[in-house]
RNA sequence: GCUCCCUUCGUCUAGUGGUUAGGACGCUGGCCUCUCACGCCGGUAACAGGGGUUCGAAUCCCCUAGGGAGCGCCA
């Protein structure tokens, strides 16, 4: 029987990092085996359910290049389906209708509460005769009371839990609307779902849902239940620790590649590996290798995977990607003729794409003022005889060549007695606007002769200003 | 409170009865050096605790503690 597999985000905002986690995993091992993997939007809160996260979670998985085979499904669009499947467990006597009130049960939770038992239905409802006048019962699923469930879970082994712990959940609201987890059971079960691998906060849910697959007759799938994904406090990754859709780390300039790196090795490994390209996750990853404990985000690491992405990017992809971030500093780079040497030049010293754009802008827009210390630190005395002499020599050079410009500087350097340092940083401040740049015979090389020279003189002018 | 899940350096992890408990990120000392960054060499730091089993436990069992999740007419 061949492998199909789901990822059921509900609409109620962006794809997170947790998510994308899980649809990375299900994709995974759906594309080792070859098998099928179907999206499922799962709308049923209409409350909190949007169009707009509906296209916030296309857009994070198109992004990370995660893809499905079928769907996307929407389970509003499936309600028909639902009350059919509800009016069969009414007919088999699997289901109830129970007439409890809200504040009914609150009282009976609290009570519960109270007396240290776990708050759950007490089944008041459960052989009550039909009351055919009575306005909008619910739906109540009809629980086994005695035996208990065991789940074969892939990652946490095997669970076992006792009927007597479970109650008869709603599985239709008073509105006629079917809950989640009738909704879950019913789609797995025509979608012909073999694998469930999702969060292990749906473990609770778990038995319940094969209650309720076994009442329809269905085929149990096979679950795995991954951990959750902590925020540095320890607890589960939420808003208050700070990126966690997966289209904040998009627009701070990282590759889609290097989040999905660091997200395969979140929960699983392969021996003291840390690097590994699509193919090769496919390759050796395995469900059942996804560890058991839950894994705190580390920004540190991201940032560290997706420098080691930056360096080894080709400078297409390189510019590909950092195209939008340029053209939002007003760069159009594809037109630019040297965007390749640029590119080049500061690759390896951006752990990001924003960094990225940052460090490459001076090349094609002129620095708007000079960095305050650098002034203090670099134009100082011998600073302006140095661009001087610079802007002599330079203007004489035959060829403008890396090369030829590094003799050039050496050469000052030694002629006015000084180390390198003396020369290169105040004329890369004049260059830059601040004290940081590639080596400096590359950065002029790039910038090329005339505005190099047009720089050098508008940082003289600037030091006799200030004298 | 009850039920379920989890527990190796700060973090991600290797490890499946015998290892000086390894790697990576971070932090850090040094080297390199025209800045930034890279690179190279070195350092820091862990088996939650307690009982067993065993000649021998990070590895197997039990208990305790701690953490997480769930207990809705949310998903």
């Amino acid at each position: 029987m061949s492998v199909v597999t789901r990822f059921p985000p509900s609409p109620t905002g962006y794809l997170h990092i947790g998510g994308a986690r899980t649809a990375l995993f299900n994709w995974l091992y759906t594309r080792k085996v070859g098998g099928r993997m179907v999206l499922r939007i799962e709308d049923t809160d209409l409350e909190r359910s949007t169009e707009e996260s509906v296209r916030a979670i296309f857009d994070g998985l198109e992004w990370l290049g995660l893809d499905y085979d079928d769907g996307p499904y929407f389970q509003t669009r499936r309600m028909e389906r639902y009350g059919e499947v509800v009016s069969r467990l009414l007919n088999s006597g699997h289901a109830y209708h129970c007439y409890c009130s809200k504040e009914a049960l609150d009282s009976m939770r609290a009570e519960q509460r109270e007396k240290g038992l776990k708050p759950r239905y007490d089944g008041r409802c459960r052989d009550r005769e039909p009351v055919p006048g009575a306005s909008s019962p619910v739906v109540r699923f009809r629980n086994p009371l005695s035996g208990a469930v065991v789940i074969d879970d892939q990652i946490k082994g095997r669970i076992e839990i006792r009927n007597e712990e479970l109650d008869d959940l709603v599985i239709a609201r008073s509105d006629g609307v079917p809950t989640y987890n009738l909704t879950v059971v019913v789609d797995d079960m025509d979608m012909g779902i073999t694998h469930v691998i999702r969060g292990d906060d749906h473990i609770n849910n778990t038995p319940r849902q094969i209650n309720i697959l076994k009442a329809l007759g269905a085929h149990l799938p096979v679950y795995a239940h991954v951990p959750m994904i902590l925020g540095q406090d320890g607890k589960r990754m939420s808003k208050r620790h700070g990126a966690v859709a997966v289209t904040e780390y998009r627009n701070q300039g990282y590759l889609p590649r290097a989040l999905l790196n660091y997200l395969v090795r979140l929960g699983w490994s392969h021996g003291d590996r840390e690097m590994f390209s699509i193919e090769e996750m496919i390759d050796l990853f395995d469900i059942k290798d996804v560890h058991r404990s839950a894994a705190v985000f580390d920004p540190d690491k991201l940032l560290w995977v997706n420098y080691e992405y930056m360096k080894s990017a080709s400078l297409d992809e390189l510019r590909r990607f950092s195209e939008p971030f340029f053209s939002e500093a007003g760069i159009a780079i594809d037109q630019m003729d040297n965007w390749r040497d640029v590119l080049r030049a500061n690759q390896e010293r951006s752990k990001t794409l924003v960094e990225l754009v940052q460090r490459s802008r001076f090349f094609y827009v002129p620095p708007d003022e000079f960095d305050e210390k650098a002034v203090r630190k670099h134009f100082k005395d011998p600073a302006r005889e140095v661009l001087e002499a610079a802007t002599g020599r330079f203007r004489a050079l035959e060829d403008w060549h890396a090369a030829s410009i590094h003799s050039v500087i050496h050469d000052i350097a030694e002629k006015m007695g000084m180390g390198l340092g003396k020369v290169a940083q105040p004329i890369r401040v004049a260059l830059a606007g601040e004290p940081v740049s590639p080596p400096i015979d590359q950065t002029l090389s790039i910038l090329g002769r005339q505005e190099t020279l047009e720089r050098l003189s508008g940082a003289i002018k600037f030091i006799e200003q200030q004298m």
